[in-house]
DNA sequence: TTGAAAGCGCTACCAC
DNA sequence: GTGGTAGCGCTTTCAA
């Protein structure tokens, strides 16, 4: 058991030195207009009293922190199981690193939190904040809106004003439910997820389009998440429902994985019985056997492209509008 | 495009309701010695100038920020499949969450992100820290100890005097050789990854022990990290060397679950031919078919365990030292 | 090139 | 109960 000891500050820099206070803090930041006796006198002083700047008190005089958080707003299962939120999360941290922002990552998962992340967004702690995921009527999005916090959103939750990055999940889906179509596949069913998010929601219109008026409603299994379990429990009331379905559109790679379980279980195989695609090209498409054909889309560009979107409302002080789409593709491996 | 509106303070409070900074200050710290007329005036004043408190602010003169650092250094890959991370992370969070402190979770993935989270932390940004998966000689080891911040580490990197929070991986590792042994196996090989760490180098020297007399050097393959592809790789090496092997140990699920691709691949039948034993019992486990026969850790438990470690030395101003072994089990499933 | 002094937004101590 | 005042640790004019 070692006690704290107190953290020196400028003030015992300067008196150990020999210079004012101001001196210590102008050779701290960049050194100009310091003689290089001064500089010497208090390169030895930091040494010997061990001093660290307190970047914290030094936000407070400039007003601004240099970090941004990062917000996941995401049930348990799906932060630890959708890989995309990981690629995006880093694709924001290199592009903050490359600007020396710190990324300050911050995890909603109970009510408890929600008030707790939004006074530490309204308390000064950070510059700005990329949201990933977050739901309609979020009280954090409303948090950042009344602040005039420099944001942008992954995603687009209705009613933001904010920047927001995101893909054309309409089209993208009803690009991959074509492509299906057009092996020959006669009962497509889909495992539609995440329905009060916008992608999720998304997704499920651009699968209707494309199948026109081929539709059915009883071959769309609704479940919650975007996750492994729920694609698997999807899958199998879809079976019930359908046993001669000979294709399914998955909401998501996870989900996708789910259901290829359940499909191998009930003795199908795949792609030769089911054709099965899924949605996001993570990790996950290429981890099952067969692998998945799916939704290509650029996770770390969108982190990157957030990242990007807050750094420039900070640097022009003015709150942005408007969103970025980005271009997703179709990767075509051995499920469907 | 709306310019960013200058947040209003306490003075702009006071001077709305016509009472003192103090007496507002004090209404928002609970509310004690305020008049309910003056208590009136102030929330009235609130909402008209809408006021945020500042935290930061506030902590600096508090000198605590009820926040607390959570620390993933790995690099990307293994940060985006080993699922115990997030699962450590969202048990931190809780406990935290619990006694009001903030997890700000930081990045580091590069060299000049080490720089920017040591200057974070030794920026007065958090009360404290736990550091995942450090290695060797890691800098913000050095930075934290310096710096005489409460921390606790996941895992025991050698040299650290700080609490720390751990499994006998030597053990659970000789231990499930054991029972892989038990099922009949007599070329038993090993998938080892991450040896630059103490988790990594502890389960090959368990793999070892159990082995006694019957080890061959041959017949382990050492990865860098514990990772799918690593997995995947590390087995096509061994199969190489040793194209009879009939049970493999690896050094993770993750590594399991590529090794079992491979096996698969190759045309063997696991656990027919092969028997294939995991470690973590992550949700890598339960995902691959057959259902990886692995050693249960209780990730979400060290992460509260790290966290309640932390913030016990807040509490108590004392820099604690000696570390928690939390028990592991073996769960056999249908890959061995 | 330097030091003195003001002040970032807040809390806490003090008399009243 | 309340207001005044002194800082928390730092940067940043402004004179010298």
């Amino acid at each position: 058991m070692t006690e704290q000891r107190r953290r020196a500050t400028v003030v015992d820099v300067a008196l150990e030195a020999g210079v004012s206070r101001g001196t210590v803090s102008r050779y701290v930041n960049g050194g100009h207009y310091v003689s290089s006796e001064a500089r010497q006198a208090i390169e030895a002083a930091i040494r010997k009293v061990g001093y660290t700047p307190n970047t914290a008190a030094r936000s407070l005089v400039r007003q601004r922190t240099q970090a941004v958080g990062f917000i996941v707003h995401e049930p348990h299962s799906v932060f630890l199981e959708d890989p995309n939120i990981g690629v995006i999360m880093l694709g924001a941290n290199s592009a903050l690193s490359t600007r020396d922002y710190q990324m300050v990552c911050l995890i909603v998962d109970s009510e408890r939190d929600t008030d707790r992340v939004s006074r530490y967004l309204s308390g000064g702690f950070v510059d700005g904040a990329i949201v990933v995921s977050a739901r309609d009527r979020d009280p954090i999005l409303s948090v950042i809106e009344r602040l005039g916090l420099p944001a942008a959103f992954v995603g687009h939750p209705p009613g933001i004003t904010a920047p927001f990055i995101g893909i054309d999940n309409r089209g993208a889906s009803a690009a991959i439910t074509q492509r299906l179509m057009q092996t020959g596949r006669r009962k497509i069913g889909m495992i539609a997820a995440a329905l009060d998010r916008d992608s999720g929601a998304d997704r499920l219109a651009g699968f209707r389009e494309a199948l026109g008026i081929a539709y059915d409603p009883e071959l769309v299994v609704r479940v919650p998440l975007y996750s492994f379990l729920d694609g698997a429990a999807g899958m199998r009331t879809l079976l019930e429902r359908a046993p001669d379905v000979d294709g399914v559109v998955a909401a998501s790679d996870a989900v996708a994985a789910g259901a290829l379980q359940t499909l191998l279980e009930s003795g199908r195989s795949v792609p030769r019985d089911v054709g099965l695609v899924g949605f996001d090209d993570s990790s996950w498409a290429t981890r099952t056997t067969p692998a998945l054909s799916t939704v290509h889309q650029p996770a770390e560009g969108i982190g990157r492209a957030a990242a990007e979107a807050v750094l420039e409302q900070i640097r022009t002080g003015d709150i942005g509008a408007g969103g970025l789409v980005l271009d997703t593709s179709i990767v075509w491996r051995g499920s469907a």
